[in-house]
RNA sequence: GCGCUCGUAGCUCAGUUGGAUAGAGCAUCUGCCUUCUAAGCAGACGGUCGUGGGUUCGACUCCCGCCGAGCGCACCA
């Protein structure tokens, strides 16, 4: 908003001066510190370092070219050269007339719209989908959203693994151990114990082995019966994982499971070393170094013992068998030819890093032209740690299921909830919980650094102080008593100019106002906790406000003023939780 | 061994082109409810940003060495 209009002209001054200047890095940012101004800009100084130009010289060559009057009563030129923007109180008040209008909610749709494929989640069959999905699911889905909210063109991708070699002793399960009722009750759990129970035996007996693969080859092979329990397996499969999807309300544009590319595995192969791009080693056929870089930085060569060695991508196993790099080619090919995507977005675990930088080397080795018009981008994200610092699981060392884990929450929540609120009803309770419970999930997988792995505790997700969806969620309900409790609507507040006096109001507008600037930033670096930090900042502003600076008891301007902010706070916050995916209540 | 990721307050974590005095919650201590939800707010305490160098007007951020942790290293995904 208004820092895009001090950015242009900035970009415009600078251009002025230095005709041959690339300004896309020239940006104007909110002062970090408010005595400094309200936006200010740091790029003159790289700028003046290229070419050996005395910075505060430069700063007042621009600033003189600089026409932003309308917007700023001062421009400051500080320190060793950075640029300060005091914004005019009227321009501030436009913008937050404009957005209680509708006109916008601090944010802008994007210039250049893109097409951005987005894959994540990806369950397996027959597996039930435990803690570690809520990353890939949460973080894709909160993409997904803030993509989705910039006017991006999205398409989301759900590559479930529903093809490989498990297959073979699940099918061998079904057809000697399977419990029927069991499967009505519980169906992934049924075929869990069909695999364990095979793989076991596997392991102890080469016969038992030896049964299981000839049950995974007839069904490589098309046979009839192994196609129909093997479909069967998915079915089931699917409607737990569609149960688990609507509860946490993430959907797909399409799940195209790794045994939709199984016609292509072949010929990708075949093209491959027709291509002379894979050749084959030991049995097998694989991509090898092309010794285009140094062998430290080289993905396809690995040390062992000071020696380096290859480590190719292998898209054939000596048995003839396809692996998990020939299908993501096959899918990358796919997705390019179908939706002609300008980027692919895969939100996968932190420790498929080499088998991604693989991926996308040895795509741009096959197809030259076509790797050159995509940007393919590995989102990776950390472990979930348990509170001793271990990976998060059960008493029992099992993996923690997701749907326990949110039955989990939502008891949790329901307790608080209760214990705080208790003249609610029953059912408002429970509702109250479910998204109460559901948010602080979801908020504290989003919060961390996704690169990072993070400690899993009930009490700090739940906590109702701190960074936690509790308090975020209170916040909104806060700005929404305030209209309850007045009988107030909206619809009146745009009438006059909001006048903005108290420190609280002043801060709180122009927090607001960096909205758009967090979902870019979303959208740029693909880190959803941006936007978690950003409205922890807000709530806690909104939270200042609300004690120093009474709404209902103030008259004229100021009681409008103060409505405005809040009816604003609320829908950006509304807003904000909404693109990570988490509802709001209007009490709690 | 080689590579990747990381190391910030007692604990759990933030820290947006390198930018102005490194932030929050918990824990400990002190205040504030006849006033829009105190599920809150204000304040105090707490840091050689693992360590040693380097680049820079300026480094938690970039580069190199070392120490420590996690992960990955053809035919599972």
């Amino acid at each position: 908003m208004l820092h895009l209009t001090l950015q242009a002209k900035l970009q415009a001054a600078v251009r002025t001066v230095l005709p041959d200047a690339d300004v896309t890095h020239v940006l104007v940012r909110p002062c970090p510190d408010a005595r400094h101004g309200d936006y200010q800009s740091n790029a003159l100084l790289p700028l003046a370092k290229l070419r050996k130009l005395n910075p505060r010289q430069l700063a007042e060559q621009v600033k003189a070219q600089l026409d932003v009057a309308e917007v700023c009563e001062v421009v400051d030129i500080a320190g060793p050269g950075f640029l300060n923007f005091r914004v005019r109180p009227a321009a501030f008040a436009a913008v937050l007339q404009g957005a209680v209008r509708g006109e916008h909610l601090f944010f802008a749709q994007a210039a250049q719209p893109r097409t951005v494929v987005i894959d994540f989640s990806s369950p397996n069959v027959a597996k039930p989908m435990h803690v570690g999905h809520i990353r890939s699911t949460g973080i894709g889905d909160a993409l997904q959203r803030v993509f989705r909210l910039l006017g991006h063109r999205v398409i989301t991708d759900n590559h479930i693994g529903d093809w490989g070699t498990q297959f073979g002793k699940l099918l061998l399960g079904w057809k000697q151990i399977l419990d029927r009722d069991a499967l009505a009750k519980d169906a992934i759990a049924e075929l869990e114990r069909l695999y364990k129970v095979i793989n076991a035996e596997c392991d102890a007996e080469p016969a038992r082995l030896e049964e299981a693969k000839q049950e995974l080859v007839k069904l490589q092979a098309g046979d009839a019966e192994n196609t129909e329990v093997w479909q069967e397996m998915i079915r089931v499969s699917q409607a737990q994982f569609d149960a688990i999807y609507g509860r946490l309300g993430v959907k797909f544009d399409h799940a195209l499971g790794e045994s939709f590319y199984n016609p292509q595995l072949g010929p990708v192969v075949e093209d491959l070393l027709a291509r002379g791009i894979a050749r084959e080693s030991e049995g097998a056929v694989g991509v090898f170094s092309d010794g285009s870089v140094p062998p430290k930085e080289d993905v396809f060569l690995v040390n062992r013992d000071g020696e380096w060695v290859p480590d190719p991508a292998l898209v054939r196993k000596s048995d003839g068998g396809f692996n998990y790099m020939t299908t993501d080619l096959a899918t990358v090919d796919y997705r390019l030819k179908t939706w002609a995507p300008d980027e692919i977005v895969y939100v996968v675990d932190d420790r498929q890093a080499g088998h991604f930088k693989k991926l996308f080397l040895t795509f741009a080795r096959w197809q030259p032209d076509a790797a050159r018009k995509v940007k393919l981008v590995h989102v990776g994200f950390g472990k979930i740690l348990g509170e001793d610092g271990k990976p998060f699981k059960t008493r029992s060392g099992d993996t923690v299921k997701l749907g326990d884990l949110l039955d989990e929450a939502e008891e949790r929540a329901l307790k608080a909830v209760t214990e705080k609120n208790p003249d609610l009803s029953e059912p408002e309770r429970k509702e109250i919980a479910r998204i109460v419970g559901l948010g602080a999930v979801k908020y504290a997988d989003l919060l961390p650094n996704r690169q990072s792995d993070y400690q899993f505790s009930w009490d700090k997700m739940l906590a109702l102080q701190g960074n936690t969806a509790p308090y975020l969620l209170y916040a909104y309900t806060r700005v929404r008593s305030i209209f309850r409790k007045g009988g107030l609507e909206a619809t009146s507040l745009s009438a006059q100019p909001p006048v903005l006096n108290a420190p609280d109001e002043i801060a709180l507008a122009k927090q607001l106002m960096n909205f758009g600037l967090v979902l870019e930033a979303v959208a740029e670096e693909y880190r959803p906790n941006f936007l978690c930090n950003y409205l922890y900042d807000l709530a806690g502003l909104v939270a200042r406000f609300y004690e120093s600076c009474p709404v209902l008891k103030a008259e004229g301007a100021e009681r409008a003023t103060r409505l405005l902010l809040c009816e604003l706070t609320g829908r950006v916050l509304k807003q904000g939780l909404e693109a990570l995916g988490i509802e709001t209540t209007e009490q709690m």
